[in-house]
DNA sequence: CTCCCGATAT
DNA sequence: ATATCAGGAG
């Protein structure tokens, strides 16, 4: 497990590898990031995105998506996988924001992931990026970094990577540092093939000098 | 734990 | 061909 300083020395890293880590779903609205962060399970951004270019523009508000079939928003979002959930998800979740939230998001993590299809990591993504209040979603790059570089141990749960990520990072750097390690994952320490040559955290990562010497 | 699931990278 | 992708629900 890397002490606190380790974590801050990793996370400087990161931040100066990618100056720009921000949230890459395209959305206007803490409406339109729920629909978009709800539809990126287990699909990538840059799906999402084309599929919500246009989904964005037919549906506006929570009634637009109620006043069409199931089947035809099966079919506007049928390319991102597991549509049949998601299409559900969507209706239903637009249901409860105008019947019981008058149509208006909550701005509660918990209250949050009462809406289907919107578990503790949605959630988190919507409160830190949309209402700017301090949330560590962890997803699957989250982990996935989280573990290699030992911040966290490798049989902890996602709940279990959130927690000490929170314990060992301050408060007002939760928004930064989850992007920071989103595109850490995302570009660098990919799941497939970990740029571990080139990389700056070499020296402090267990898992990356295993992976040398093992030549894999 | 399994299932949901198409698109893309490897 | 197989692994992975800003997971969530039963």
């Amino acid at each position: 497990m890397l002490t606190k300083a380790q974590i801050r020395h990793c996370l400087d890293t990161m931040g100066e590898m990618f100056p720009d880590a921000h949230c890459e779903l395209n959305h206007s609205n803490p409406f339109e990031l729920v629909i978009a962060v709800a539809l990126s399970a287990q699909c990538t951004d840059g799906l999402v995105n084309k599929v919500t270019k246009s989904l964005f523009e037919k549906y506006k508000k929570p009634e637009d998506y109620l006043a069409v079939s199931l089947e035809e928003l099966q079919q506007d979002i049928r390319s991102i996988g597991l549509y049949r959930n998601k299409a559900k998800n969507i209706r239903k979740l637009c249901e409860m924001l105008i019947y019981e939230y008058g149509g208006v998001l909550p701005q509660d993590r918990d209250e949050l992931t009462k809406f289907p299809g919107v578990g503790r990591k949605t959630a988190n993504v919507v409160v830190s990026v949309a209402f700017g209040i301090p949330a560590i979603a962890v997803d699957t790059h989250v982990e996935r970094v989280s573990k290699r570089l030992a911040i966290c141990r490798w049989k902890d749960s996602v709940l279990e990577v959130e927690k000490t990520l929170m314990k060992k990072v301050p408060r007002d750097e939760w928004g930064v540092t989850h992007h920071r390690l989103i595109f850490f994952g995302r570009y660098h320490c990919k799941a497939q093939s970990p740029q571990c040559e080139v990389c700056p955290l070499l020296d402090v990562c267990r898992e990356g000098k295993k992976r040398m010497k093992d030549k894999v």
